[in-house]
DNA sequence: ACCCTTGTTCGACAATAATCGAACAACGAC
DNA sequence: GTCGTTGTTCGATTATTGTCGAACAAGGGT
């Protein structure tokens, strides 16, 4: 199986701005931000694993995130080291948090 | 009328995004970007100009763009000093144009 | 005044995307 | 092997968003 992880420069910048653009991926990018390679079931937000799987799914395929199994789990990481090349700046616009309003 | 221009710092990061996040609207930011401020009927995509008024409305609202009147003609441009200063990098991020595929 | 140009707004429709439950697949443990 | 855990995929529903034509509003010119 093909794990759909592709080439980041061949990426539309509208699709990798799409996949920012949602709460709950932007959820998941912090927290893979701030906590490294995590497995999929620790982004319990309040959502079922099948929408948790979508959003993955759409990360993975902005070319975002980087998956491999280890063992019954999965676990996801940031492509930050790439994001920051092909887009410097974009992540920390994203991921730095604001004081509320 | 209220032209509706947030305070950006009050807009949500996943609607700056959102805002981005389109081919038609990636367009108008590079068109701004590049000749500053223009008139509506500047942005001839091959859209309509319903089309057209509803997606300066969205980059308006998400506090990318500011509009004035000028006569018959409506000017907008970009709101470039804010975005660096919140979101540095982002839009030079979205703007730079990469080579094609 | 009348018309033309420039935009906006409205209402409808089409396309896209988020969400869920249920069924399925892979793995480890026992 | 069987069971429980962890994820993915499928199908359906709902919500959001892009798109358009038509109607409307405001200005400038003649």
């Amino acid at each position: 199986m093909e794990p759909h992880e592709p080439d980041l420069a061949a990426v539309p910048v509208t699709s990798v701005l799409a996949a920012l653009a949602d709460d709950v991926r932007l959820q998941i990018v912090r927290a893979l931000a701030e906590g490294g390679e995590s497995a999929c079931g620790s982004f319990d937000f309040g959502i079922s694993k099948a929408t948790r799987s979508h959003h993955l799914k759409v990360l993975r395929e902005a070319g975002l995130t980087r998956t491999r199994a280890a063992g019954t789990s999965r676990l996801v990481r940031l492509r930050r080291d790439e994001l920051n090349e092909l887009y410097p700046g974009l992540l920390d616009a994203v991921l730095t948090q604001r004081p509320p309003a």
